[in-house]
DNA sequence: CTTCTGACA
DNA sequence: TGTCAGAA
């Protein structure tokens, strides 16, 4: 009977509109969005307009603009001075396609590599042939030491999402160890030739066990005859260790000079 | 039964 | 942002 209108409650409009009472209220304590009247028993009653404003409230927020700006938009600003709110909005989304379109790059990684590590019997020795790797230097330390907590900390920053890449230690003749990435970017420091490599991946618990497995791996090198020159590179891939907790996976490879003269 | 307000995590 | 209590 009081209903002059059609006007509508707020639980009405929520379901309308496909959002919550209580943000209708929080729009309203922010000043952006007033009941028609409010009835006997202060009830908001909401009409054709206040759908609209409401409905251009969502789109504004859709776009990510804080209520702030948002009540700014619809009282004083001119046409003109939106717009570039609007650019503004069209790069944020745009970055947020492109931070999403990672994870889903990543999220497929993931479960090609764990489809490889069932596929491949532990501990088995393979020869694999490869395009040239370009790596780009992450930085550089003593063959002995490890990766630690103060050389994180000395060097963060640099590799953007560092545990969710392969992380690849190149150990040279001269006593060091370069730490690198995949980083496709055309620039590279180091170039990894094409061609047969040598491939053991494994799976461990400590570095007692890591360094048993290179030492492994040389003398099965050198057992088989196996004409091996340049760098030992090792992979590591630590989010491996998401499929088996308390297990990290690397990858050693080492490039092969004769590899037809090599039986399997 | 619905909404309002205020408080809280 | 969701939830909950107490009141109207």
């Amino acid at each position: 009977m009081n209903r002059m209108q059609g006007e509508i409650t707020i639980s009405e409009l929520a379901k309308l509109m496909q959002v919550s009472t209580h943000q209708i209220r929080y729009f309203e304590e922010k000043g952006i969005l007033d009941p028609a009247y409010t009835g006997e028993n202060q009830y908001r009653m909401y009409g054709m307009h206040e759908i609209y404003r409401l409905a251009h409230i969502l789109l504004l927020r859709k776009m990510g603009l804080s209520v702030q700006v948002i009540q700014e938009c619809l009282s004083h600003l001119t046409a003109e001075q939106i717009t570039p709110l609007f650019h503004q909005a069209l790069a944020n989304t745009e970055a947020e396609i492109r931070r999403l379109q990672e994870n889903k790059h990543f999220i497929e990684k993931l479960l090609v590599e764990k489809a490889q590590i069932s596929d491949i019997e532990e501990g088995t020795f393979t020869i694999v042939q490869w395009e040239a790797l370009p790596l780009k230097l992450w930085f550089e330390m003593q063959a002995a030491e490890s990766l630690n907590v103060q050389k994180l900390m000395q060097h963060q920053g640099k590799i953007p999402n560092l545990f969710e890449k392969d992380i690849h230690y190149v150990y040279n003749d001269s006593g060091r160890v370069g730490m690198y990435t995949q980083e496709g970017q055309g620039s590279y420091d180091l170039l990894l030739p094409a061609g047969s490599y040598v491939k053991r991946t494994l799976m461990v618990q400590n570095e007692e066990q890591l360094n048993a497995h290179i030492q492994e791996f040389y003398a099965h090198v050198e057992q088989r005859g196996y004409m091996c020159s340049g760098p030992l590179l090792m992979v590591e891939k630590s989010y491996l260790s998401l499929f088996t907790p308390d297990q990290l996976h690397y990858e050693l490879f080492s490039y092969l000079a004769n590899p037809e003269e090599v039986h399997v």
